[in-house]
DNA sequence: TTGTGTTTTATTGCCTCC
DNA sequence: GGAGGCAATAAAACACAA
């Protein structure tokens, strides 16, 4: 690992100035005044700390390089970093005489490390965005399979009672008689199971506007108060087996409850045709 | 060794806040 | 108006395959 050599200007080094690349002081309130005066000196760099206060080092005048800080000085910064990854001037002030360096560059770590930071919290947003997606597509899938299902049923069903009118009308030479209330309400309810399956306005999640959005509350870059519609992380997503409906039931258990009662109904109309 | 892609350090310019 | 933050960028250092 590189030894941790400082970019210093010795002749600044009284005045507490510090020179970088084309020799601009390094501290912000002094780079525009000093910056056209100082941009035909050379940078300056050192093999250790030491180095600064090497007046023959000074005059040899080594071709421009940069230097990477230390492990030692990354490893500190990074701890401190991980406390709070903003730094107030008292912080800035310590850490840099600790490590040798001046408050500048230590400011400089600090702003490029929240940037690295940054990158890649967008990146673990994305990728959880990306399974929410998938995870929303796939039951999407499903859905769409059960709709196609469903439909198929009720199809069968209606020709299976097509069937049955005739057969009575041939029998009694009557048209059918009015069935029972319990029975026009089943297969009223029958017919809006197909209407929402149809529509594919099933309540989901997934289209429902008005359905509640989770969100995760993590630490995520996304700014979710910002953009109150975002999709929240995998583990937030509604899926059949975990969707929060009482005892374990399916999204859906209210349509396959319907679908049993439904036999039960036609057992009972079966019953009432040919009895 | 060299070409190339990535990472790190630092600068610049603009913006916001006090 | 100065200080500090951020995005964009430059350029040196580094990693690595050919």
């Amino acid at each position: 690992m590189e030894s941790g050599r400082l970019f210093f200007n010795p002749s600044a080094c009284h005045s507490n100035m510090l020179f970088l690349g084309n020799s601009e002081p390094i501290f912000r309130g002094a780079r525009t005044m000093h910056s056209m005066e100082e941009n035909s000196k050379r940078r300056l760099f050192f093999s250790s700390p030491d180095d600064m206060y090497d007046e023959e080092y000074y005059d040899e005048q080594l071709p421009e390089k940069k230097r990477r800080l230390t492990s030692e000085q990354v490893y500190l910064l990074e701890k401190s970093f991980e406390a709070e990854n903003k730094l107030e001037p008292e912080r800035k002030s310590h850490l840099a005489k600790k490590l040798g360096l001046q408050p500048r560059q230590v400011a400089v770590w600090f702003q490029n490390r929240r940037a690295r930071w940054k990158t890649k919290q967008l990146e673990r947003d994305y990728d959880l965005l990306k399974s929410s997606l998938d995870s929303l597509q796939s039951n999407y899938d499903s859905i769409v399979k059960e709709n196609a299902k469903l439909k198929s049923e009720v199809a069968s069903l209606t020709e299976k009672l097509q069937a049955k009118d005739v057969a009575t009308e041939a029998i009694t030479g009557q048209k059918d008689e009015p069935l029972p209330a319990g029975m026009v309400s089943t297969l009223q309810f029958s017919v809006k199971v197909e209407d929402r399956l149809s529509t594919g306005s099933v309540g989901s999640a997934v289209v429902d506007e008005d359905a509640p959005q989770l969100v995760d509350r993590g630490d995520s870059y996304f700014p979710c108060d910002e953009y109150p519609r975002c999709i929240g992380p995998i583990n937030g997503v509604h899926s059949e087996e975990d969707d929060g409906s009482d005892d374990g039931h399916s999204y859906f258990s209210n349509v396959f409850t319907a679908t049993e009662q439904e036999q039960q109904q036609e057992e009972t109309l079966e019953w009432w045709v040919w009895s």
